[in-house]
RNA sequence: GUCCCUUUCGUCUAGCCCGGUCAGGACACCAGGUUUUCAUCCUGGCGACAGGGGUUCGAAUCCCCUAAGGGACGCCA
């Protein structure tokens, strides 16, 4: 059993971003690959913005992604609470430990970290305001990606505001101390943070951790990082349109981290194995949801049936294409007969209505593509219609290939010269799956029905 | 404005640490081929070392400067 503790520490805010979702994964898989624990820490200090609902968003798309947690929400552990909302006690404790030692003070009610150094005062164009500065020594920060940095951090900060509650630098150092967390592995974001976090960490003699920053993700085209109105900021939005989590998971941990061995569409298994912080670039990640969309497709295309079919109904069912009463084993069928041909999930209403209902739409340039003017597709549908109904053989692919070759043989035509206009007729479409397998799935019945419906409605 | 970080095809990236490669892969895009349509699949194409100085026989790789991009500067997290 490997010492190693991450965590993952959101603050609840009633969405999950794409951002933090990569950062929970890169703990997870941390964790996963040196066999350590991985922590779900609640920071939920901001009372205004923290709602039942909110952790709820979060706890849904980290299942969703398949990040369990070891230590957590629901599941407990040595080191709890793991609401910082609860951890008040904890927190009074480390000040009064500060506030002894003389690195903290207090000043207009709130309480500040303390540094050390002579003292000055300092006009700040850019907050437009006298500040007192200390001079220090810079901070070192030894970063896991970035390589070592320096900074000065050269003016006290708050640590607990003036009505009693604590502030993230303190609570989260705080509780990576109580914790035990060997390694913090955040966004880039934080990186001018965790020098003020350093110097906490030396104030109360705790070991630092290993500090991991990891690069951004940026906006599509613009400027500035991934922010939730964006399009595909939200994993509730993925949760929606069908795209399978595996995927979203895969192309997230190419977006700023690499194998190196060329591959990108690998099992979660084999990233885990390979998963360390020297294959995590510096460098920030633009957002390409075209590449998401070939990620969710690959994953798509691997997908058992029964598990395809379990993904695609409540879609089907929010279009208002399948309900509670349609046959299981149907669906099953059209999907088996569809799924090769789809690029994504969210496709499919638009693609499977006439398997389900009678009364689909015909396209109009399906129409002007088949007829090209004249009414002649109608007499080869009809010489179709016939061999159809006279056809008493087995319903299959095959035999109604055969049928349909020998047809065209009698007739003297090819067979495409029934295929398309026999696909308008009973599907209103001139796209969709395999010919024979349209056939077979919609079955006889509503075969021949709908092509004499086609024909009497087009006056053939 | 100040500070910290980054910089290879349109995008994600390999190569950089330990200088010598036609600078490799993937997505996207384009063109052919396969296919009843579409999607797939196959083949090919387009396409990058931010700029400028050094060091060196030789620089994407080492050093310096500039520029651009990102982040941070809350009694938010």
């Amino acid at each position: 059993m490997s010492t190693v503790r991450v965590r993952f520490a959101p603050s609840p805010t009633g969405f999950f971003h794409i951002g933090s979702a990569r950062t929970a994964l890169f703990n997870w898989l941390y964790a996963r690959h040196t066999g350590g624990t991985f922590i779900l820490r609640i920071e939920d200090t901001d009372k205004e913005r923290n709602t039942e609902e909110a952790l709820r968003v979060l706890e849904d798309g980290m299942h969703w992604l398949g990040l369990d947690w070891d230590e957590g929400p629901g599941v407990g552990g040595p080191c709890g609470p793991y609401f910082q909302s609860q951890r008040m006690d904890v927190y009074r404790t480390y000040l009064q430990k500060l506030v002894d030692a003389g690195r903290a003070y207090e000043k207009d009610g709130a309480f500040y970290f303390k540094n050390l150094g002579e003292r000055y005062q300092w006009f700040d164009p850019f907050r437009k305001a006298e500040v007192e500065k200390v001079r220090v020594e810079p901070t070192v920060l030894n970063d896991a990606v970035l390589g070592r940095m320096e900074k000065l951090t050269d003016e006290d900060f708050v640590i607990f505001r003036a009505n009693g509650e604590p502030i993230f630098h303190f609570v989260n150092v705080v509780d990576d101390i109580a914790m035990g967390i060997t390694h913090v592995i955040r966004g880039a974001d934080h990186k001018d943070n965790t020098f003020k976090h350093i110097e906490l960490f030396k104030a109360f003699g705790a070991p630092l951790p290993v500090f991991a920053h990891i690069p951004l993700i940026l906006k599509t085209s613009g400027s500035g990082k991934m922010s939730k109105r964006d399009q595909g900021a939200l994993i509730e939005e993925y949760q929606q349109r069908g795209y399978l989590p595996a995927a979203i998971r895969n192309f997230l941990c190419m977006l700023g981290w690499n194998p190196k061995n060329n591959q990108e569409v690998m099992p979660i298994e084999d990233i885990i194995a390979l998963f360390d912080f020297p294959g995590i670039n510096k460098d920030n990640a633009r957002f390409d949801e075209k590449k998401l969309a070939f990620f969710n497709t690959e994953y798509l295309r691997r997908l058992p049936i029964g598990s395809y079919a379990f993904m695609a109904a409540p879609l089907l069912q929010k279009a208002g294409i399948i309900n509670e009463k349609t046959d299981e084993t149907y669906l099953q069928t059209v999907l088996a007969l569809c799924q090769e041909k789809m690029r994504a999930l969210e496709d499919l209403p638009g693609y499977v209505g006439y398997f389900f209902k009678d009364d689909y739409a015909e396209d109009p340039k399906a129409r002007e593509k088949v007829f090209k003017g004249t009414p002649e597709p109608l007499v080869r549908l009809r010489e179709w219609r016939t061999s159809l109904d006279a056809f008493s053989g087995e319903w299959t692919d095959a035999a109604l290939e055969a049928l349909l070759q020998q047809t065209a043989a009698t007739n003297g035509r090819q067979t495409a010269e029934y295929i398309h206009i026999t696909r308008l007729a009973i599907s209103g479409s001139n796209v969709g799956p395999s010919f024979y397998g349209l056939l077979r799935v919609l079955g006889r019945e509503r075969v021949l029905a709908r092509m004499e419906r086609f024909l009497a409605a087009n006056n053939g």
